[in-house]
DNA sequence: AAATAAAAACCGACCGGTCGGTATGTTTTT
DNA sequence: AAAAACATACCGACCGGTCGGTTTTTATTT
């Protein structure tokens, strides 16, 4: 997490290089690949320092993980804030797809490394997929205002809202593995559309 | 790929046993996790005895990976026999989610892992992503051929086809991923159905 | 049909290298 | 001086792949 009381002045500042440097690794190597000796050069650091700072490899990787979500969540509820109604914030989510691509530009295998990690280890799983159910109950939340205040058609919530995040998670993933991003970024925006199109009510329909 | 002359009879049957003992082996642990070890006491043979089949454990994963596009080409080839236009052919390839899961019950990882693997060899993407490209074109060709056949409406071919495939690619691997993976099934489905509710055209109104 | 040679299949000990993590000592800050 | 920060050499485990030798099958000869 990010509250440490450093006992010294120096130590903050390492701590953040560590992690920058640790995110670079993970995204060029990917976590099994990436090894802590090129975490270590990367900082400009020796294998003592790290391991003073940090208990694991795993754990810079939690906390990377952590500190990615974070973000995640503070954008969404930007996102929420400016928003009048459910469509058009379903709208603005899918059109910050593009920034999100700019964002993994040359870290692609990350988010999937996430994923495949999770996939083994309990305490991975615990920290990657479990917030996901978050989002899930975000979404359906969603869903269900929208159809509470008009905006949507009176559909079945939750699973609309897993289709909305597949259609995200399927265009985000492919565009990270695609040779051109650009194109995929526009798939997003464009899918969710489409889907939008079927189960929006218009006013003049009200 | 397939076609041996085998020099003895207990070749082609020690091969399948490796084959299947590295499905397992990777599907288990995923592919750098799995040990040539491991393959081999599932397959109940000796480490020589597998690298006198295989000259490398790559090899066998993109072996696998071969036979596995080779069946899934097959099953689309069946479902495109069977099918009279172009909305009833691509209901069918989203009513075969639930199968895919089927199949690909308790095998999690394995198909992250070939993206994650494609991510970083050069070798493993021109075997993974690849193929891919043909999906991209004969989904967009099956579009136009559903405009052309007055099916659907006068959509962007190759962009619809990339949302198309999104959501069954994001239906696919949550459903992968989560706990209760029956629910997904239906999620790629209802999520083609709306998507296909945008862009169908109806008899009636041609 | 038996004997024999040759080739294919198989075994398991081992090698070279890697990597996460540790132990111990040195420098720097308080 | 003492505690925090850092460095370096090193350990133990692991793993893909190799190697020399043995067993089994097939082909050939007698």
């Amino acid at each position: 997490m990010s509250e440490f009381q450093p006992k010294q002045e120096r130590s903050a500042h390492t701590r953040a290089e560590i992690l920058a440097a640790a995110q670079t690794a993970f995204a060029r190597s990917g976590y099994e690949s990436a090894t802590v000796a090129e975490i270590c050069e990367l900082a400009g650091i020796s294998k003592g320092a790290f391991y003073h700072h940090y208990p694991s490899k795993q754990s810079i990787y939690l906390e990377l993980l952590h500190d990615w979500l974070a973000d995640f969540d503070r954008g969404l509820l930007a996102l929420r804030a400016s928003a009048e109604n459910v469509p058009a914030l379903l709208r603005a989510m899918s059109a910050s797809f593009p920034a999100i691509f700019q964002v993994a530009e040359g870290q692609l295998p990350i988010l999937l490394d996430f994923w495949v990690q999770a996939a083994r280890d309990p305490a991975m799983w615990e920290a990657t997929i479990a917030p996901f159910a978050r989002y899930y109950a975000l979404i359906t939340d969603l869903v269900q205002d929208g159809i509470s205040e008009g905006s949507l058609q009176a559909v079945e919530a939750r699973q609309t809202a897993l289709i909305l995040v597949s259609m995200g998670v399927g265009a985000l993933l492919q565009g990270l593995l695609a040779e051109d991003s650009a194109q995929w970024g526009t798939v997003g925006q464009d899918g969710i559309e489409l889907i939008l199109h079927s189960i929006e009510r218009k006013p003049e329909e009200r």
